[in-house]
RNA sequence: GUGAGUAUAGCUCAGUUGGUCAGAGCACCAGGUUGUGGCCCUGGGGGUCGUGGGUUCAAGUCCCACUACUCACCCCA
């Protein structure tokens, strides 16, 4: 048996609609912020990701689904979502068209890791950019739509957390200062750790080994070296966020792994989701256009993992919808009305009626609890005396009432239906 | 890439120290007096017990390998 590929997995009917919600509850949100929604391929030149991200961060040094096509170029599927938006954004020119770019996105990604809660292989992600200002009031909406969002859902164990990561000067500045603090610990962290000494120092914050976490509890702090502008624009982060009664956490180790982020940066975690509790992550790249061959054009955005969010809601119970149902079921009580059949149902959803009825030619007892299955509002009976008549039999599942009807009345039948719901 | 755990019907799981152990509940299907459901009752279909070896008179039940899944590390959404 061939079966799903490692870390994909099926979203079947059965789950489709919670998805729906979310996905139309995102769209509400965006359109509401006025960001209009932008659809980029699902894969991209290597270049792109291995530019835009950074060579040495582990998305691009040993996650990406890399191959060559037939015409021998090196292709890549997306691991994110900003690197493809700023190249549609530099190719299209639309920063000519109009000085600010507000575009949002929901699409799957793909990173080859290992499975495990929360964390897949083809995974879904929604997010924001908004390219062309560099204002901190852009840093502060990227929070307020993403908390947005999560608080809509009926979240309640969430976290937000901000840090400002300052412009390039001054974080090798900070970096010279932490390589200071290290050059005696240094043999004490771990091998992984000292990797990162190596490739990108920030990141041994993010160690949760105890005997790292021991040495980097006294280091100096990014936040106490930041240039006079970052430390300006995080003050006015932290005021907008308090106007708007967004509740948050300066956390002055919260470091981002990809490259790109200058300034702001901040992420949402929930309680709920076990190991990978980080439900969303973003922050500021100001020169992250232009590293990919656009004018320098600031931006900032952010990112949101689906399946997290839908499981933190599995995990705090919230996001009970109601249960799907169908207007009617017609049941057949004559099998050679099948065709007839057919014809009424085919009218009734030309009046927006949710309709169904059986195509295995089961017994009437069948079909009655196929409707109530089904959550059928109404049954419509086709047969037997009344259909000699041209009537059908309508019954009110819920009440157990039933009426005849003309046939030639059944195009007003969405009207009547109407009515009872009311 | 590293580590640990799990692998029996569509689903959730029982199967005691190897010897009627191939089961239960749910789901599914058909019936319950000649056209009407939800509850209830009766009956039915469905698994070579992840795959391949081995030990034994005898293996879901012990051993080995492989594969898959789960969780954690790592990384990140």
């Amino acid at each position: 048996m061939i079966k799903a590929i490692t870390g994909t997995k099926d979203i079947l009917p059965s789950e489709i609609r919670k998805w729906y919600h979310l996905e139309n509850l995102v769209k509400k949100i965006f359109h509401n912020f006025n960001y209009k929604e932008i659809r980029t391929p699902v894969f991209e030149e290597t270049a792109l990701f291995a530019r835009g991200i950074g060579e040495e961060t582990d998305i691009v040094s040993k996650e990406m689904y890399t191959f060559k096509d037939r015409s021998d170029t090196s292709i890549t599927l997306k691991p994110e979502m900003t690197a493809g938006v700023v190249r549609a954004f530099i190719e299209h020119s639309l920063g000519e068209k109009q000085p600010l770019t507000k575009v949002f996105y929901i699409s799957p990604m793909f990173r080859q890791e290992r499975p495990q809660a929360g964390r897949l292989r083809q995974f879904h992600q929604f997010g924001a950019e908004a390219l062309g200002s560099p204002s901190p009031l852009l840093d502060a909406e990227m929070i307020e739509m993403a908390y947005e969002i999560l608080k809509n859902l009926g979240l309640k164990d969430l976290n937000v957390k901000i840090n400002s990561l300052g412009i390039p000067s001054a974080r090798e500045n900070y970096k010279n200062e932490l390589r200071k603090y290290l050059s005696d610990k240094k043999h004490k962290l771990t091998e992984e750790s000292k990797i990162r000494f190596e490739k990108n120092i920030l990141r041994i914050f993010d160690s949760k080994a105890e005997q790292d976490q021991e040495i980097m509890k006294n280091a100096p702090l990014l936040i106490e070296y930041l240039d006079e502008e970052s430390k300006h624009d995080f003050e006015i982060v932290k005021t907008y966020l308090k106007n708007l009664n967004i509740p948050f956490e300066v956390e002055p180790k919260l470091v981002r792994g990809l490259d790109y982020y200058t300034k702001t940066t901040f992420e949402i975690i929930s309680g709920k989701v076990g190991a990978q509790s980080s439900l969303c992550g973003g922050g500021r790249y100001d020169l992250l256009v232009e590293e990919l061959g656009g004018k320098p054009t600031p931006g900032v955005g952010f990112a949101a993992g689906m399946e997290r969010i839908l499981l933190a809601c599995e995990n705090e119970n919230v996001l009970n919808l109601p249960e799907p149902f169908i207007d009617i079921y017609i049941v057949r009580i004559d099998n050679e009305l099948i065709l007839k059949i057919s014809e009424i149902a085919s009218n009734l959803r030309k009046t927006e009626l949710k309709v169904d009825y059986d195509y295995l030619n089961r017994s009437v007892k069948a079909q009655m609890r196929e409707a109530n299955k089904m959550n059928a509002k109404f049954v419509l009976f086709v047969g037997g005396d009344e259909f000699k008549n041209d009537e059908v039999v309508l019954k009110n599942l819920e009440t157990g009432q039933q009426e005849n009807i003309k046939l030639s009345d059944l195009n007003s039948l969405n009207n009547k239906i109407k009515n009872y719901g009311s």
